[in-house]
DNA sequence: CCGTATCCAAAAGGATACTG
DNA sequence: CAGTATCCTTTTGGATACGG
């Protein structure tokens, strides 16, 4: 006992981190909504299923990789239900389920303050850049 | 005109992309909410006022370096402000500002979604995982 | 048509040391 | 106390090619 600062300390309040995490519910699916593909996602499953190319077409700008996987999670966690027609060629359809549902109104929270005060952020940015290299 | 198919093809996509984020107000807001940073010090602020190392403290986790640049982040979108009193150690307190405040129901409405939520979300995560590596 | 697999560049983010 | 600066690892995510 004597070579244990540094090493110790961040390994202990690893730990620790990592225990508040477990405990905290939140935190989990916190680190699921914060991914910009997830609610751009859910926004385009709003109105009805969607098939796969329709969906990568829809988000604009998302990749195969990153679709599939954001799909993916979002199956794994039962927010959207993936159905497959055994067609040739072969046919899948996305949906949201009803847990899936039940957080489009917070989804759309976000978007809506997004819309209603977007205006004010972009003045706040201005002025501090004008302030940050003035003279 | 013949060597264009795949690199110009890219380019073309990357500014559709471009110009459909720049007309899409909402985009520039939600990569800003889609920082889990971002939604864990808002609601640290939520009850009032904080100094720098107490919000270091009350979000567990963060290092300086991502403490400082959500900080600036947020008060740079006029979510936040800085107040700086100049004694000796100096003290900084930051505080959300009104326009903060009204985002502060959002990120609750996320929260309480995620509490409400979280064991649904767990048993389908075990219930997708099972049928994966199933026999 | 709906993916999966691989590779690789870019960005995020932590550790550490130093400053006013 | 409240940062800033640097380095360096880890993660993210796009491009590409291939498979069912």
């Amino acid at each position: 006992m004597g070579t244990r600062t540094a090493a110790e300390r961040r390994e202990e309040s690893r730990r620790a981190y990592d225990a508040y995490l477990a405990e905290c519910p939140a935190r989990q699916l916190l680190d699921r909504l914060s991914d910009k593909w997830v609610t751009l996602l859910l926004n385009a499953l709003a109105d009805g299923p969607r098939r796969y190319a329709e969906l990568g077409r829809r988000v604009a700008g998302v990749s195969q990789k990153m679709l599939t996987q954001t799909l993916r999670g979002l199956e794994r966690d039962g927010l959207v239900a993936r159905t497959v027609t055994p067609s040739v060629p072969v046919r899948v359809d996305y949906a949201l389920t009803p847990l899936g549902v039940s957080l489009l109104p917070v989804v759309r929270a976000v978007k809506d303050w997004a819309d209603g005060h977007i205006e004010e952020v972009v003045s706040a940015r201005e002025a501090y850049d004008a302030g940050a290299d003035a003279f």
